[in-house]
Parts: C-alpha cells; structure tokens; sequence
DNA sequence: ATGGTCAAACAGGCCT
DNA sequence: AGGCCTGTTTGACCAT
C-alpha cells in the first residue's frame, strides 16, 4: 500500500517543510563538489550493471499532477531536516516500520519521503564505497605497474651485463680458438647463450615475464600491446 | 540560454 | 504484502 499521498495532505506537509526549503545550495557554498567526483568512475557502471543486466524497464510517467490539477512541486528538505535524517541513518541505515513513522512525525514528513530519503541515502552510501573501494584497487594497481617497470629496468640491466660477460667470453675463447677444433658443440651457432631465452620470452603486457598471477584478474588489461612500460607510465600518469 | 550536477521522487523487479 | 534495490525521471540550482 504504497500510494501516493492524497494531495491535501502533501500541500500540509509542504507547507511545513517549506520554511527552509532553499537554504541548502545558499548557504552550502560549493557543497556539491562534494559529490563531483562521482562521475570519475565508469568502474562503478560495470559494477552495478552487473546486478541488473537482464531487467527490462518500461518507459514511464508524467510528472505529478494532484488531483485539482496542480503540479507537484519537488521540495528540497531543509538542512535540519536532513541532518536529523543523517545522524538517524549513522546509527541504522535500516529503517523499520516504526521509526519511519517516528522519525517522519519528529520532522514534519511524510513517512514516505522519509523512505525514500533513506532508499536514496543508501544508494548514494553504496556508490561512495564503490568509489573507495575503485580508488584502493586503482592505487594498487598503479603500484604494481610501477613495481612491473623498476623490475624490467632490472632485467634490461642484467641483460646488458650478461652480453658484456659473453662478450669477454667470446673475446677469451678466441684467444686461444686453436683449441677449440671443430667440435663447437656446446657453444654452437646459438653461442649457448642464455640471451636467447631471454628473447624468446613473450611478455604479458601487465605482467611481463614475472607473472604476478595472483593479481591479473582484478586488473584490467588493455588490447593494446605495449612496447615498454613507459607506455604504461605515460597511460596512467602515475611516477 | 544551456548544460551539468544533485537530491527527491518514482517505477519495476526482487526478496523475505 | 510490504520493503528494499536499482535505474530512471524530474526539478532546482549553479556555472559558463
């Protein structure tokens, strides 16, 4: 029995609102940037469309119009009225049937509007933990990929050396190559050289050749096949 | 004027 | 059946 409020009444509980009704954005300052940041994330679009996907939604309704034919006005509440709400929602965020009734009387409310000022309030409590918990994934993410870039640095140095020390190597060998006859067999064409399973290795593009398997399903990974992890560095922004 | 953002309100499906 | 969740619409407000 979720029935509009007969429109008597909402013009009462209007009337009872009103009185600070626009005081919020005056006096809030730039209150709403507060909430900017939500538009940051397309992460937050994937999490909740996973939920939801398989819904078909009518398209739907006029705006209000009571029953003499006014509009319905939509009424902001005003900043009492939602810091009650607030501390009401810090201390239980569900809100059963007789604190509805209690809470809407205490602000002059309907006990609808306090619903669905408690409906809205936990959606928009879900999409700021949705935003940490993206911000926490995205910072250990850049972490790794700074992590992946220290550590190839690591390899393309220790490669250099390894050629230098084959290098000296070959240099050596030739020196006293009389003796090494025909049979080349260790060596060989290939010079036995651990370089070339280096340049066998096909690199993931995130997790290279160090393979943190652990983490590769939290991470996204792009089609684009990156050449170095500058590439990376310059996508996103990060060192 | 226009476009963007936010909260209030609504709609429809799901859950208990 | 009623409440909750999720997505959407609407109106107020602001910046440009």
């Amino acid at each position: 029995m979720t029935k509009a409020i007969p429109s008597q009444v909402e013009e009462e509980l209007a009337s009872l609102v009103n009185f600070g009704m626009y005081s919020q954005r005056t006096e809030g300052g730039p209150f709403f940037l507060v909430f900017a940041a939500y538009s940051l994330f397309p992460v937050i679009i994937v999490f909740s469309s996973g939920s939801g996907e398989t819904r078909t939604r009518r398209r739907r309704r006029k705006p209000k119009a009571d029953g003499a034919g006014g509009e319905a006005k939509k009424r902001r509440l005003s900043d009492a009225q939602v810091e009650f709400l607030e501390m009401s929602f810090g201390k239980e965020r569900k809100l059963e049937s007789g604190r509805k009734v209690h809470l809407a009387s205490e602000l002059g409310l309907d006990p609808k509007q306090v619903a669905v000022w408690f409906q809205n309030r936990r959606a928009r409590h879900k999409n700021k933990q949705l935003e940490e918990e993206y911000l926490k994934l995205k910072s250990a993410h850049d972490a790794i990929i700074v992590e992946k870039c220290h550590l190839e640095n690591e390899v393309l140095k220790l490669k250099e050396k390894l050629s230098e020390a084959e290098e000296s190597i070959r240099k050596l060998s030739g020196a006293d190559g009389a003796c090494d006859g025909g049979s080349g067999g260790g060596g060989g064409e290939n010079g036995g050289s651990p370089t070339s399973s280096f340049s066998t290795v096909t690199y993931h593009p995130l997790v290279g050749e160090f393979g943190m398997d652990g983490e590769v399903d939290l991470m996204y990974i792009p089609e684009y096949n990156f050449s170095n992890c500058m590439d990376w560095v310059n996508l996103y922004g990060i060192l």
